[in-house]
DNA sequence: TACGGTACTCGTACGTCGTACGATGTCAAC
DNA sequence: GTTGACATCGTACGACGTACGAGTACCGTA
């Protein structure tokens, strides 16, 4: 069929395809496994030849920011609250679903033109609903942090995972222990799950920037 | 005086003292510039002798992690809310007082047990201004979510600049820019400062925890 | 059919990285 | 003086990102 040093390049190599296979490389192995060599043995090319569709490495992960962000759902037709709520919770979600490519990726800039219009159609609909054009910057970028921070953590394990934490077992002989307050908070935070307390924090956020939208003067310190 | 390939070794390598050293190498030429090597010569000794005090190079960060939490400022004889925001705003300062390093350790976890203490200091503020347990980690987390998140936006540089965004720039010829709103809200945002609009977050956030905690059923969605 | 150019692929090679390994040096306790 | 623990270092290995230039396939034009 082939010599044994041909192969067609059938799905022949693009950035596209390249930008896919390096996510789903880092999903299945992990971020050390993303190498220029690695990816190309998994494209069956040649290292060198993902130079030609992408420049260099660093490149390359901002590439994966834009997939990531392509991959973000957003409804436009909701109330802008709503929206926003769902907007954060497909943060998240996209996180929960590559955790190691947000963590490589998820701290650098979205400077890729692609990752503008998911914005345009948040902060619009933030303004459809009567959202002065300075709170609306304000509050979306209120509403990423959020959602971004929140994900980071949850990928990295929480410091103050009633699990995992360090806080209940060192050195807390019994009683008194080392650490109180986060000793008792971290016994009753055990029966409330992740979910709701991601939520807790939209809720109050959302609430929060309700408020500060409807009556707040500027952009700055209300009052 | 001294043969010379002698010298004494006056500052002894130390844990700490090399994590110090790291921490100024990456304020100072940036994260690319910490090396096992590079390290080494600034601290004049070899590569490997960093091993003997830090077991790799993961290691060194989650330990810089470390001195970056002890650089949080936390002031305990407040009332919660503003103790929380000053608590954001702490870390928001660290964060651009060490910008790179800040970014290469913002995101894994904070495993270290030296990072308990701040932890603790603020959720015991939280507790004893009536805070119940479950409600103290989620609004925790909320907090540390949205300072994190917007420190490490801002190092980077906002999507959403009114300076640089290519949002106003590109194939927007004159009128009908291809993303109206965001030109809109960009024009206006320009004259808002970061401070005011971080601000605007933290007070926001604060006001939604601070009713969410007052009246919530549970850490869950309050009806 | 021939040809020139463009786009893509690849092999080789260089410098740098993290770090395993074992030898060397230093010093306190006996 | 001898010993052993500990800190330092020199050397070396494999893997990394990627510069460079040589191939190779394809296309429009003559």
């Amino acid at each position: 069929m082939f010599s044994e040093t041909e192969q067609a390049p059938p799905p022949r190599l693009t950035r596209e395809w390249i930008l896919r296979s390096a996510l789903r490389l880092i999903d299945d192995e992990g971020a050390a496994a993303l190498t220029m060599r690695r990816l190309a043995a998994v494209l069956h090319a040649s290292p060198m030849s993902l130079y030609h569709h992408v420049p260099s490495r660093e490149a390359l992960l901002d590439g994966l920011s834009e997939v990531m962000v392509a991959e973000l759902h957003i409804d436009s037709n909701q109330a802008w609250p709503e929206l926003l709520a769902n907007f954060m919770r497909s943060i998240r979600s996209v996180a929960r679903r590559h955790p190691d490519a947000f963590r490589l990726v998820g701290m650098r800039p979205l400077t890729t033109p692609g990752s503008l219009p998911p914005i345009e159609s948040v902060v619009g609909a933030l303004m459809d609903g009567g959202i002065e054009p300075r709170h609306a910057v304000s509050t979306f970028r209120a509403a990423v942090a959020y959602a971004r921070g929140y994900a980071l953590a949850e990928i990295e394990g929480f410091t103050l995972d009633p699990q995992t934490s360090p806080a209940t077992s060192p050195d807390a002989d019994q009683d008194r222990p080392a650490l109180p307050h986060l000793d008792q908070v971290l016994r009753s935070a055990a029966t409330s799950d992740q979910e709701a307390i991601f939520e807790f924090g939209v809720a109050a956020l959302i609430d929060g920037l309700h408020r500060a939208v409807r009556l707040g003067p500027g952009p700055g310190r209300g009052s």
